[in-house]
DNA sequence: ATTTGGTTTGACCATTTGGTCAAATTTTGA
DNA sequence: TCAAAATTTGACCAAATGGTCAAACCAAAT
């Protein structure tokens, strides 16, 4: 059982990312104390970077104590791998789905975008985070390539048939992905950059952001029609 | 004066990115054993974040002591704040730079892609780590704002020439800086998510970057044609 | 009620880490 | 040449940090 209380008050603010609704303990092989603590080290880890993690503010975060942390992922490492595996394969799922859209390959594309966005809103951090760690720590990316399913050849399919309808020209996997997720992901990690850079204040950015998916859908499709 | 030696077996590695060609003492108020400091705390902060960068190593990367950091920099977060606005200062002045190119408006975007695509060759964690500074310390974003002077008249009026001329549809400075480092900056920092995606391999993934200046350019110019 | 197994806790430990300091060394200027 | 200033160094320190452990606790089964 779970008898885990919040006790800080910074857990109110952090939980306004509802990482349960997402990673839920049912679906999963985790009891629920250990999915509160790795909903707690996701906030963390996510926020601070995996070094920046500190095991004492996890356990502040799930209202529990540091031994209790250890009691379920044995070390910060272990910690730090489980935190990575979800926060990649949320990052993939949602991109998978995403790309099942049927219909219309402007379909397909405003679906990426606008789920890429979405997942920006729901964490900030996510993508941030996984590209920070994929930088830092080489090994990461073995790790990644073996938790997440290569899906060139969906992606080909999907691109060939677009092609074949002549609503796009000729493009690869890898660049289509690279390009969706440059527009789409970037803005949300250089947020600041750019601000600083136009002198935009928040209203300025986030009706931008608003106005982001279909500018994004739009400007894609301008750029890669026959 | 300044007689550190290179004594870690590490150095020479780091030492690809010629950080002291771009950085040079002469053009800064620093002498040369401080400047000499900078650049090995640049190449740690840039590999490691902020918080896993360790004073140790960075003073055996400098080839002196820890003692000798502190003489010049007093504390961990003072070299950090040295370090950080060395290197928005140097991305800002990049930016500007290109942005200075005259003719059509298709050299402006090539050069500034150019630009930005030499700098990721040239300091392969330089885009990564100011986002994540960014990203995980909110500070950093009014001090990135004082750091560097908005540009958003100079890249307005630029604008505004080549929509005049009908080079491109209306857009705003905001949106065409994101647009733009989007698409050039974010390949480096996504490099694992997207070779794991899309199954690349290394030689893969170089080609699609030997390419990605002229796709690039291309690709904008298409979706922003009038 | 008692045992048993999993869970929780706080005290405690070893190491790491940022930082200090005084002495030693080198450089500079008179 | 020599004293003063700047620099370099290694020993040392206090706090932070990841981690351990035995005792306490608790729910469920016997």
């Amino acid at each position: 059982m779970c008898n885990f209380t919040q006790i800080n008050p910074l857990a109110d603010h952090l939980m306004e990312a509802p990482v349960a609704t997402l990673f839920d303990a049912s679906t999963s092989t985790y009891d629920e104390a250990e999915v509160h603590i790795l909903n707690a080290a996701h906030r963390v880890f996510l926020r601070h970077g995996t070094s920046g993690a500190r095991m004492q503010q996890i356990a502040n975060e799930a209202g529990t104590t540091k031994s209790s942390v250890h009691y379920y992922f044995r070390s910060k490492d272990r910690l730090a791998d489980a935190v990575f595996k979800r926060a990649l394969e949320e990052s993939y799922a949602r991109f998978r789905a995403s790309l099942n859209v049927e219909g219309p390959f402007e379909d397909t594309v405003r679906g990426l975008v606008a789920s890429n966005m979405e997942m920006i809103k729901d964490y900030p951090y996510l993508a941030g985070y996984i590209m920070t760690e994929l930088h830092q720590q080489p090994e990461r990316a073995h790790q990644a390539a073996a938790l997440i399913p290569g899906c060139r050849e969906e992606i080909e399919a999907k691109l060939a048939a677009a092609i074949e309808r002549g609503e796009i020209r000729p493009t690869t996997p890898a660049e289509f992905s690279t390009d969706m997720l440059s527009l789409s992901l970037f803005p949300s990690i250089a947020e600041g950059f750019v601000r600083a850079l136009a002198g935009l204040d928040e209203d300025g950015w986030e009706a931008m952001m608003a106005d982001r998916v279909e500018h994004v859908t739009a400007f894609y499709l301008r750029a890669m029609r026959v």
